[in-house]
DNA sequence: TTTCCGTAGATTGTTGACAATATACGTTTG
DNA sequence: CAAACGTATATTGTCAACAATCTACGGAAA
């Protein structure tokens, strides 16, 4: 069997990555594989619980154990595989317990992102929001309301906040380590929400007191905001 | 120049860890030298800012570059150093604004943490929890009030009511990222609280809060400990 | 038949060598 | 003399082979 064709057999690698060196130049090659495989998991492409199998992605990336031994120790501080000494690497697989630990902490941590904001977000920050939102209305007048906006969309709103309580290391905590799995979990659920109006008026009331800046009223919209989300999914999972 | 002669010039060790293979098996290579980089970087005693070089790291453990650079790519995970490509590590340095920035995350992290642990806590953690101010009480007592307590006991303390709040990410996040600055970040200031006997007291209050399954209070309360300290340190900042 | 054990194969852990890139220094040129 | 260039060295990035460990299968014993 031809190298090629591993490639486009193997069960990690729907399209093949085609020339891996020239696509990325300038980065190094642990790096890109680790974005190729974040991007995998979060899609599913990779199925939760599947277990990985270095000499096989190996292959199919066309590089050598070495790298990608590091990008797999990268994911697993991303919590995006589990480690086993001697084992090897599986894809996390979520619970609804998890998901719901996870809410909890961005209750937490949007809420202070949210009373940061309304201090220290600028006014052209706080215009953009607003386009922002009025394209998630555009969005959900066309779709008759469902998939894409809790998908990608609310993601975007939810990170500019942070972004705009000027903490890096808030920032570092919820984009690097939280909002991956969330995204693996809706792609895995295809969780949409089943309330996305309800969600866009909680938006605009966050931004609302964003630039009346009270940061006491933003942090509270947000946590029942956030709150709202997870009990949604507690009485999904109850069903 | 031999191989244990170059150990013990290193400027990494100021001990040599003697034999590495054999004082603790049955975990890898990587992992036990990533460990003793945590240690030695949150004590201090590789420096704050240093370069890391592989090369000599690699020599002063006795082990190849190979498991070298999966543990360096694990300390990256934990923010504990700074890849660059093609450049290399960088233990980090924490500015003071960094450090509150911490605080703040801590302050939303921990109220929620407080909160749940008020809700989940069992008596007998609570019973210990009341145990441990006791001997922090003593060791202040005793020290005239300062050092220990600040730079492992109230870790403790805190530790344990995120335990008790039984959400495993949350006690994830803490421990293995904010944690480790905060403890790097008392060694290198030498910070002992200025008001040890003052803390004690809140945090007894907090117990007290927690015993009386009141998860509202709890978690104001353990705010509004986080953010005194937070307060103390911009305080000392501004001097 | 079931359980235990031992071997065979495969996978992970580790190593040393090679390639690519960055840094430092000396030279040249304006 | 200063700035820019080019080379030499050292460091990081990558690879392929070897060692150690785990897993799966088949046979022997209870």
């Amino acid at each position: 069997m031809s190298k090629q064709a591993a490639v486009e057999n193997s069960k990690f690698l729907k399209k093949a990555p085609a020339k891996l060196k020239q696509v990325v130049t300038d980065n190094t090659l642990a790096t890109n594989v680790m974005n190729m495989l974040v991007t995998a998991i979060v899609k599913g492409d990779i199925a939760p619980g599947t277990k990985i199998s270095e000499p096989e992605l190996a292959r199919a990336y066309g590089i050598s154990r070495g790298p990608l031994r590091e990008a797999i120790r990268r994911l697993e501080g991303l919590r995006l595989v589990e480690l086993k000494p001697h084992v090897g690497a599986r894809v996390v697989q979520l619970s609804v317990k998890e998901l719901i630990e996870i809410y909890r902490v961005r209750e937490a941590l949007e809420g202070m992102a949210a009373r940061l904001a309304a201090q220290h977000m600028t006014q052209e920050e706080i215009d953009d929001l607003r386009d922002l939102l009025d394209s998630h209305e555009k969005t959900i007048c066309e779709l008759d309301g469902l998939s894409y906006f809790q998908k990608e969309g609310d993601l975007d709103f939810h990170y500019r906040i942070v972004k705009g309580s000027k903490n890096a290391k808030m920032l570092e905590l919820l984009g690097s380590d939280l909002y991956h799995l969330v995204r693996m979990y809706r792609y895995q659920f295809s969780v949409s929400s089943s309330r996305p109006k309800r969600a866009l008026k909680e938006h605009r009331q966050i931004v609302d007191a964003i630039e009346s800046r009270d940061p006491e009223l933003a942090e509270i919209l947000m946590r029942r905001h956030i709150s709202a989300a997870r009990i949604n999914i507690e009485e999904k999972l109850d069903q």
